[in-house]
RNA sequence: GGGCCCGUGGCGCAGCCUGGUUAGCGCGUUCGCCUGAUAAGCGAAAGGUCCUGGGUUCGAAGCCCAGCGGGCCCA
């Protein structure tokens, strides 16, 4: 069965009937289902991951809608940012900024088509996998209407006096020239410098600090040394001079440097503080020293893990040292600019790059005798992630919300949400916002949400704008809120002109407030007014720090609250070796191959149905086989009872009104199980573990409908008459595929679609689509434990009389005379009474007996076996005579004896006194039984060949290699033959005569000799029947 | 260094929240079986220190603590 096909046509149909728009319009009304679609960034084409992503929530919409939520679909886009740009240069040539700003506008143009069109390829890949959503109305970043809502939120942060600028260490990049934000900054593994370096105490001859830093251009903003107030510190006599170090890492002197040592003296950190030193690079730098520059300070993040226990400071170039510096009136000083290269300041090294030049800093520190040791290590450090170039920090001027106020509301505020699973929301978010910094929202780029802020050039007044018509208002008609259009400046009222800062927003406060911005608000009141808050979201752990942060941020900022109310957090998909998948690596699977290969449908299963959705996903094609193997089973039950239903002339109205009451135990059975299933995979749905209710409807389908139901049922289904037994089993087998179709439908919509339509929309029931169904609730009445837990205890019967059968080499075709079933309890052997024609006909056994719990079968022989290790010692010579006499004594009375301490049994002419240990006691069974057991018991098969097994035996292998030619003659199945049938043994030939009408009925066959010997014709085969050579020919007749 | 997650036959996963049969399932391997759902299907066998070590308990894959290994996020 070739699913791709059938999903084209289904897609088709979709379409051409429009389902999707009847699916909306007949939940018009109902009640409303806010969610809210985390925006892809639209840069590329959708890998696993991201379909992964949109199949869940796909799936999970689908349910909503089934069950009758208004469930609003728009899918969003995050056009602005970085990574386009990134891309737009490289098509563009352009190498840097200042290239850019020779024509913004034919920038930002060919920005917007890049992520229009991308957006489009995209839409174009989602709907392939079918994924049901508004791809005609999606929210995008870009649009004037969204930047207007961003514009809004930044003014309420500006009302609520958070929206801060500052002076502030930013992480940077120096390639995209603009400030990044933590979650910009990708840690990977990176080779640096790695130096120790002496820094002459002022006034002292040969005395230094010793620090240790993997960033040698930072030495040239040195202002400070920081050590820890409370660690002890020496200074130690060398070769090198005095140097001042931890004490507990003294030793690093003669371990890493080679330097025979002696401690001069010992301090505590606290009495360093205040020592003037000079930086070693101080010829070569014009760094005009500011006040308390150049001293030892006093810090509590100082560490012994690494280093020297004495941290060089630049307050320019980090977070803490700015922070520390800051408290000892120490300003940063910065003299790196945009592009990462050193100003005027730096003096020799001005327009040297930070990082790349580190050597030419090394050389100089060598030149002085300032180095004392140069090597490299590898770590963790931050790149930009967007184009992976390493970061520095720098200190500028930055807009910042003042998030950091925030945080215990942030804290309080997650515990409204409903996390899945929940430590999402209980550790890991937690853990996030206890650490959050304040939140640097101005990029100095282009693409991107400009940030609304006006400052007078005369007076300094700052003005933040929120519409497009209250900058209209004041500037006149702007083309749209992209630069360069909305770099349009206005008068102030002190007379001066008010320009626009020419950054744009962090992205991520254009996703931060999608939630009104998606629909409009504050523009337009409604749909917002009725559907805010966000029920729901569901996104991968990375947005931890990414999406799930900057919305409660902004919407904090906005509404003062969290703007969703529950989110599933999934992971993230690897390959085969749990690997992250990576077009370096090689190891990319693209949903298309996926799809290619298989179908929409078997990835879409798979996808939810392989493990945890929290946990990462390996991908692994063996897996998909199998749920294209599942597939393949529901298309043959789906085949199955269809071709026998429309042969038949069966149709849901023959469905009889008291249904149960013409049901067999394994019909009621089913349809219980059934129910059972719908309400597993309803607690599925309602709970998102999504991957419970694949794997109960995987369960059901190949264990219970097919394996075991359809076995069961399929020959009632050959029955010629139209039997009320029959029309049962159709009815049954009809509501079962119809509920799963149903069931089906969120997660494979194609499949299950083709399934409704052909048996149900097909015989004009039902509706149009099973997406316009209601998804299936359990019927109680329905559901009887006791019986499912019957046909467990029924089916191991079954499964044990194979395992005895292949441990005899009875085949299954052949019957076994008996079948005794030893139950291991009396719930046991209840459900085998109750289940008794069932378990007969399914073990192939002509007579089933059942024992009391515990019983043993009377064929059952006890045996006694000498033990000669006991013997030998013992009884020396007569030890063989002995070993006579225990074989050969009564075994029962023997065990009996020993039990109660000994047995007297005579061996050779004496009479000895058999105990425990002389004798080991075990079971036999006669030839012709085998047993196995398991879960309720103990099955005992008794394969003894009457005549009657003989008959029927023979009758049964002859009738299959009568169907086994049909089929090679490819017949249709009701076609008739005629058949002739000879082997040269004339006991078989009783047999058969025997079976006659047995084997005539099962083959179709008018007319059938039996005999010796015989004159074939037709279609001819040889074939070899329990060591026989049997003739057999069949021609199709009228 | 910190937080979170994961660790169960060769491989991929359930089970863990709520402790209680002989730890399941699928793939793979070997041997069989069945077959008018059939370019399928089924069964059996082999295969396990449930990461390690402590603790709690009558009883631990499960709960607690520590450690080891891997992943993610942060420093």
């Amino acid at each position: 069965m070739d699913f791709r096909k059938l999903e084209e046509r289904i897609q088709k149909f979709w379409k051409e009937r429009r389902i999707y728009q009847k699916s909306k319009e007949q939940l018009e009304g109902r009640r409303s289902y806010y969610f809210l679609d985390g925006p892809p960034y639209a840069s590329g084409a959708i890998h696993l991951g991201t379909a992964w992503n949109k199949i869940m929530k796909d799936a999970i919409l689908r349910y909503l809608a089934m069950k009758g939520y208004n469930v609003l679909r728009q899918p969003g886009w995050d056009c602005h940012g970085l990574p386009i740009e990134v891309k737009v240069e490289k098509e563009m040539g352009i190498k840097n900024k200042r290239e850019i700003e020779e024509n913004v506008e034919a920038f930002i143009e060919a920005c917007r088509n890049w992520a229009l069109k991308h957006v489009e390829i995209m839409t174009s890949q989602f709907r392939r996998l079918g994924v049901w959503m508004d791809w005609d109305e999606p929210y995008m970043t870009l649009r004037d209407e969204y930047i207007e809502s961003a514009w809004w939120t930044i003014k309420k942060a500006h009302e609520k006096g958070l929206l801060t600028r500052d002076l502030r260490v930013v992480t940077w990049c120096p390639r995209c020239e603009t400030a990044l934000a933590e979650a910009e900054v990708e840690y990977r593994e990176r080779t640096d410098p790695s130096i120790y370096v002496k820094f002459p105490v002022a006034g002292a001859e040969r005395e230094y600090l010793l620090i240790w830093t993997t960033t040698p251009w930072t030495l040239i903003g040195n202002l400070a040394v920081a050590v820890h107030p409370e660690f002890e510190y020496v200074k130690a006599e060398t070769k090198q001079g005095r140097l001042i170090i931890a004490k507990e890492l003294v030793h690093l002197l003669e371990d890493k440097f080679g330097l025979e040592y002696r401690i001069l003296e010992e301090f505590r950190g606290s009495d360093l503080e205040g020592l003037r030193y000079e930086n070693p690079l101080k010829d070569y730098i014009k760094v005009e020293a500011p006040e308390n520059a150049y001293r030892v300070i006093l810090a509590d993040f100082v560490t012994l893990g690494e280093g020297t226990g004495l941290v060089h400071c630049a307050p320019g170039h980090g977070p803490e040292d700015f922070e520390v510096a800051k408290r000892y009136g120490i300003p940063a000083i910065c003299p790196v600019n945009e592009e990462g290269r050193f100003t005027e300041i730096a003096g020799k090294y001005a327009g040297y790059k930070t990082k790349r030049d580190d050597k030419v800093i090394i050389q100089d520190l060598s030149k002085k005798g300032a180095l004392l040791k140069a090597e490299h290590i590898t770590h963790r450090y931050g790149h930009c992630w967007r184009c992976k170039s390493p970061i520095i920090y720098r200190a500028t001027e930055q807009w910042f919300i003042a998030i950091t106020k925030l945080k215990e509301k942030m804290l309080s505020e997650i515990e409204r949400v409903e996390w899945i699973p929940e430590w999402a929301g209980s550790a890991r978010f937690r853990d996030w916002i206890s650490n959050a910094k304040d939140w640097t929202i101005s990029r100095q780029r282009y693409w991107g949400i400009p940030l609304p802020i006006w400052l007078c050039e005369k007076c300094g007044e700052m003005e933040v704008i929120a519409s497009k018509a209250e900058l209209e208002a004041k500037a006149g008609r702007v083309k749209e809120l992209h630069r360069p259009y909305v770099d349009v400046g206005f008068p102030c009222s002190c007379g001066g002109e008010k320009r626009r800062v020419s950054d744009v927003l962090d992205v991520w406060f254009d996703s931060g407030v999608a939630a009104w911005a998606s629909l409009g608000y504050p523009a337009r009141e409604e749909p917002f007014r009725s559907l805010y808050p966000v029920d729901f979201i569901t996104e991968g752990h990375d947005q931890t720090r990414g999406w799930f942060y900057s919305q409660l941020g902004c919407g904090l900022l906005a509404f003062d609250e969290v703007p969703y109310r529950r989110v599933l957090m999934h992971g993230f998909t690897l390959d085969e070796k749990g690997e992250k998948m990576s077009k370096s690596l090689g190891n990319v699977v693209t949903p298309e191959e996926v799809i290619e290969r298989f179908s929409a449908d078997v990835l879409r299963f798979y996808v939810l149905w392989a493990n945890k959705p929290w946990e990462d996903l390996r991908f692994n094609w063996e897996e998909v086989k199998v749920v294209a193997k599942m597939f393949n089973i529901l298309w043959n039950v789906y085949v199955f009872a269809t071709t026998y239903m429309s042969l038949d002339g069966f149709t849901p109205e023959k469905i009889p009104r008291n249904l149960l009451e013409h049901c067999r135990s394994e019909d009621r059975w089913i349809l219980s199980r059934l129910n059972s299933v719908i309400r597993e995979v309803n607690e599925a749905f309602e709970t998102l573990h999504l991957y419970r209710g694949t794997r109960a409807l995987q369960e059901f389908v190949v264990e219970d409908l097919s394996r075991w139901y359809v076995t069961l049922v399929r020959p009632r289904t050959w029955e010629e008459r139209e039997s009320p037994d029959k029309i049962a089993a159709y009815s049954v087998l009809y509501q079962v595929l119809r509920s799963l179709a149903g069931l089906l439908a969120p997660v494979v919509p194609h499949l299950s679609e083709e399934i409704y339509q052909n048996l149900v929309a097909g015989s004009g029931r039902g509706r149009e689509s099973v997406h316009l169904e209601s998804f299936p609730s359990p019927r109680e009445e329905y559901i009887d434990r006791e019986l499912e837990e019957h046909m467990r205890v029924a089916r191991g019967v079954v499964e044990a009389t194979a395992s005895a059968r292949e441990k005899l080499g009875v085949k299954r075709r052949w019957p076994v005379l008996r079948l005794i079933f030893s139950p291991c309890d009396e719930k046991a052997a209840r459900a085998a009474r109750h289940l008794e024609e069932l378990i007969k006909r399914q073990g192939n056994a002509l007579k089933l007996e059942i024992l009391s719990p515990g019983e043993e079968p009377p064929e059952v022989e006890l045996v006694a076996e000498p033990n000669f290790a006991a013997l030998g010692p013992e009884f020396k010579a007569l030890a063989g005579d002995v070993a006579e006499a225990i074989r050969g004594a009564d075994a029962r009375k023997l065990q009996e004896g020993v039990q109660k301490g000994g047995y007297p049994l005579t061996a050779g002419g004496e009479e000895v006194l058999i105990t425990e240990k002389h004798v080991e006691f075990r079971k036999r069974l006669p030839e012709h039984m085998a047993k196995a057991s398991f879960e309720h018991g103990v099955v005992y098969i008794d394969a003894t060949r009457t005549r009657e097994i003989l008959e029927l035996g023979f009758a049964r292998e002859v009738v299959r290699r009568i169907q086994e030619m049909r089929k090679e003659l490819d017949l249709a199945v009701e076609a008739y033959i005629s058949t002739r049938v000879s082997v040269d043994d004339g006991e078989i030939v009783a047999y058969l005569e025997a079976q006659r009408d047995y084997i005539a009925r099962e083959t179709r066959s008018k007319q059938l000799e039996i005999a010796r010997e015989l004159a074939h014709e037709g279609y001819e085969k040889v074939w070899k029947i329990e060591g026989k050579e049997f003739k057999i020919s069949i021609r199709e007749v009228e």
